[in-house]
DNA sequence: TTCGCATTTGCGGTTTTTTGCATAATTTGT
DNA sequence: ACAAATTATGCAAAAAACCGCAAATGCGAA
């Protein structure tokens, strides 16, 4: 087994348990603890794994949170103020999940009388925390790493909804591709949320522009508004500008 | 288990219940004491948590020191741990929401596999961090007070539904009026549920008994099982056994 | 292919870390 | 104050890491 190879093999384990031990390694690869010991001193130095008594451990796991969180909640403020502008009395508004819709459910004007569906635990919360919106959580079979209702039930309950508004968080954005995500389930959610609102919004911070993932979910033709933390004029939105979305 | 596994097993236990025991962590690990003890002592050391007699308790818990919570949280914890080996590998449970529910998702076992179905956004968030549970969210439009989803959607979804526990906190309980609530939305909920399930498991602080409220959830002999933080003995208990109720 | 060179690998011996146990000392609750 | 539980301490065995060296391997060039 060649170096790379079982560098490979190292990492690939880790991702599925977190956790390797240099004696399982050494054995299911065929080599002396040494050897292992070795490849783990390498990528530890690389900075892929941490390495520990006995074994390795997933960095992910680990760290890999709130360094430039930080940072970007000011910017997720920017973009919450900006679509929150969007919201009028009496709308019915379709929500995704993630960072930037949490603060923009925080930034609703607290006169706000409205009333907001999705299909995220922590977006639900967030909105029943306002004063005198209406909230209502679309159920299903919860996704645990995004905290979100997936399944055909859900799907279902958001096509019988006509919303005037879809506010969502992108992954990725790209002239392309068009907005793109890696989870199938929430791929689905997020199609049909679109199909459901007579006008779709984008929100999140410019590093998710420009980059693409897997599965498709919408093209750009079904996005009405892009908000970002950028001034509307700034020069890395005017492609999207081009394709006929309204930048905020 | 590795060194570093344990101790951030110790820390994550640590946040979810605010306190750890010695004893517990060494049968849970399958370490022998003293090792529990050495890591609590280098984290202790490392600041990440205050070391005391029998085990360990949160750093951030300690700060804020409310007498009555510290009470209330041990005899929630005493009926989560009840109420927690109930469940078995393959049920499927249905659960209301409050405290004592929330106390019980943390306390169940890690290798556990159910599925667990909520009316309630915190405590789907909290079954969620859960490694190897299925929750179903079901949902429709929340109830701000108690973050619960209510409405005919939900109970008709509750309809559909065939389950083996059915784990409720309750309000107030009595041995004339039986089960009862001051929601109306939120009994229709508790009612479905009960409907929904073969058994049904009540759980609560002791001060919950003898008190009733404006409606009727259920009547005693729908309930199967009572669990409250006293010894399934205490004369406070008699009158409930005597109608058939088994108590834990 | 074959040769030479650099890298990689395995092994023996040593050092360090970790862990569990026995016993003594301490704390806790009654 | 006493009995039970918890902790500290010293110690020994086992596991893992480290070190240096020689053999083996991979790789590029002749």
């Amino acid at each position: 087994m060649l170096k790379q190879e079982r560098q490979e093999y190292i990492l690939h384990q880790l991702n599925l348990h977190n956790k390797v031990l240099c004696a399982d390694l050494s054995s299911k690869m065929g080599v002396s603890d040494d050897t292992v010991r070795r490849d783990l001193q390498e990528l530890s130095q690389e900075d892929k794994l941490i390495k520990v008594h006995g074994g390795a451990l997933s960095k992910s796991f680990h760290t890999a949170f709130d360094r430039e969180m930080v940072y970007n909640i000011e910017n997720k403020n920017i973009i919450a103020k900006k679509a929150a502008a969007l919201v009028q009395n009496g709308m019915y508004i379709l929500t995704s999940g993630g960072t930037s819709i949490l603060e923009f459910a925080k930034s609703l004007d607290q006169q706000l009388n409205a009333t907001f569906f999705t299909c995220s635990l922590n977006a639900a919360i967030e909105f029943a925390h306002h004063p005198s919106i209406e909230v209502v959580m679309i159920g299903d079979k919860i996704a645990k790493e995004s905290m979100l209702a997936t399944g055909a039930s859900a799907v279902q309950a958001i096509e019988s909804i006509q919303a005037d508004l879809c506010i969502m968080g992108i992954n990725s954005m790209d002239t392309q591709f068009g907005l793109s995500e890696n989870d199938w389930e929430v791929v689905q959610i997020k199609k049909a949320m679109i199909k459901a609102s007579k006008k779709t919004v984008c929100i999140g911070i410019s590093e998710k522009l420009n980059s693409q993932q897997k599965i498709k979910v919408a093209n750009l033709d079904e996005i009405d508004i892009l908000i970002t933390e950028l001034d509307p004029n700034d020069p890395l939105l005017a492609p999207y500008k081009q394709h006929g979305i309204i930048i905020y």
